[in-house]
DNA sequence: GTTAGCACTCTCGCCCTTAGAGTGCTAATC
DNA sequence: GATTAGCACTCTAAGGGCGAGAGTGCTAAC
């Protein structure tokens, strides 16, 4: 990215700014009149036009101002926007979504964050459910339903409850079966899920066997509630507010965007891509690999448990999005949600 | 309604089924040329401009042919229509999505049912997740998480199992917990879940007061895990389906729509208002009584375990809806449903 | 009762025009 | 050499006029 003159970057900066308010192309003359520029439209064009030339500007026609390009955001984000402060009134509004009573389950939580953010921010936000396969074993159970099925409920570190209906093998005495549970609570104690594969099933298998005389089918149990296609959930919100937005006029670009909303593996995808980042991330328009996205911004955060990356959440708009405001945003609710969930 | 002469339900019916094809006004020469009418395109404007009297028909503009009224739609519906066969392609994809194996879950195969409603009509389908209320108890456990919480899972005879995390009373012993849980299980098993009130709780908690020296804070486990806000989910699928039809080419309809779609609680008002009918219930236009889907048609039908309805599942598109194919498809296909789900 | 014929109405798409906004270039100015 | 005033030029968006096309309602004939 080359060095921009301290004037070329005030025009710039006024640009985009501009733009991003008004979703106007913005002129020389409205440029000029902006305090703190003190020069005459004459010499804006020019420098307008050197912006242009360099690929931080577009013009839509001849006679229209200029707006922002891919390049001019990733320049104004990286170099010339200054974040604005979280504005009081939405620090309480984030403090009062995040209080914590009657919130033990992660996923109440989260959901309530993103609903926060999709409030204050005017955006559509994606959030995806805490990933099962991060968290650590902590207890099985098996709860006998009827006489040939039971309800294996499986606890992780992370608060994450899953249960599955599975069907007993008739040839296993109750005994047999919390012989076997117990077994396998000890083994995989503190154990990370997704280091809990077959063949590690399958050891403590020829282990069990040895020392215990049972069926064959009696760990098929494990194997298959892990096994289990692992669906994690995004939730999303605010999605209509994307609609008030003046990118968003024309129905076959809402009817793509819509398609996209409707296909929880490929949010998943998108905000999976971001995961395991420190900080915000910002992806502007093409930066996003997903095509029906290329002409948003996807702003997203990872949240965590104990410094161990839970998830992903993100603010999705248009590329003429609220940099300013909507990135201390996310900061600020993800930075709040960690130290709820991680007491 | 009045009875409309053999001629006059010809015509009518054959506008209505050209507008529903087409989605353009139909005109007399049209009708005309119709194969089994027979008449000239004089004698049809004449009798058009009767039904248009009576109220069954609708002008846009002088100059266009007729569109079928609200009246003409509900006419069509109760005494015109010939409900189409339902295809054995579309059989086959049904009785495809409802395979047994793998779905011991309610909740899985509901998915599935909507999933395929709403790819064969290619319309939006709604479906009401079961309702926790209208099961009965089976039997609830608690199992410890840690030395202060607890996992409650809750039951039903409809296979809906319910978890939650609870604080556990610290001056319970272990022994005595149990003992909570097995009078309760024993005392509440079979009882529809909605008579599981508060005061019920009450007079359990008097009796268990006399024969056992517990504290008080154990009760507030069952209570606390029933009185849970009881929000059934909705699943939407095909959403963007709706945005193919030329009704919706208008943004801000599509903005009015979309945010109904967000509104869990709203979309479960308008499944509601069809539960516990036996047929399948047809609501055109203001029928509905939620103003933002006034212009179109809900086709609902209620899914059943064991002749006990469980939910409501429905169709939705614009009132110009393929009546003949998506009416008999619905029904085709919580007959199904009920069979699966009653074995 | 039915139909042919015809004048009439309304929409839709097209073209043309005009107003307005903003540019780029040139020549004058600091 | 940088800045600015001035001006011709370009492009869009909005509005009006016009003709083609579709379909009607009415009348008079069958």
């Amino acid at each position: 990215m080359e060095a921009l003159s301290e004037r070329k970057q005030r025009i710039l900066e006024c640009v985009i700014s501009g733009y991003i308010s008004t979703a106007e192309p913005v002129g020389s003359r409205t440029v000029a009149r902006t305090k703190g520029i003190g020069l005459s439209s004459a010499t804006i064009r020019n420098e307008m036009a050197d912006l242009e030339e360099m690929g931080y500007l577009l013009q839509p026609h001849t006679s229209a101002g200029r707006i922002p390009s891919e390049k001019g955001y990733r320049y104004y984000v990286d170099y010339l926007m200054e974040a604005a402060d979280v504005s009081e009134e939405d620090r309480r509004m984030i403090s009062e979504a995040l209080k914590v009573e009657k919130m033990r389950e992660v996923e109440q939580v989260i959901l309530s964050a993103a609903r926060v953010l999709s409030a204050i921010t005017n955006q559509t936000t994606l959030i995806m459910g805490p990933q099962f396969q991060r968290s650590a074993f902590r207890q099985m159970r098996i709860l006998p339903l009827d006489h040939k099925r039971g309800l294996v409920v499986l606890i992780t570190d992370t608060g994450f409850i899953k249960n599955k209906v599975i069907d007993l093998p008739q040839s296993l005495s109750p005994a047999e079966l919390h012989q076997v549970v117990n077994y396998l609570n000890q083994k995989l104690y503190g154990l990370p899920i997704d280091q809990v594969t077959t063949s590690l099933i399958n050891e403590l298998k020829r282990d069990l066997f040895r020392r215990l005389e049972i069926l064959e089918q009696a760990f098929l149990l494990l194997e298959e509630s892990l096994k289990e296609e692992e669906h994690v959930r995004v939730y999303l919100n605010g999605t209509t507010n994307i609609l008030n937005q003046p990118e968003f006029k024309n129905v076959e670009k809402i009817r793509r965007l819509f398609a996209l909303f409707e296909q929880e593996e490929a949010l998943f995808q998108i905000l999976e891509d971001s995961t395991d980042s420190e900080e915000v991330v910002v992806r502007i328009g093409s930066e996003n690999t997903h095509e029906d996205i290329q002409e948003c911004t996807l702003i997203t955060a990872c949240y965590k448990i104990n410094r161990k990356t839970l998830g992903t959440m993100g603010v999705l708009g248009p590329t003429r999005m609220d940099y300013d405001r909507v990135i201390p945003l996310v900061r600020c609710l993800v930075d709040h949600l960690n130290r709820i969930l991680s007491n």
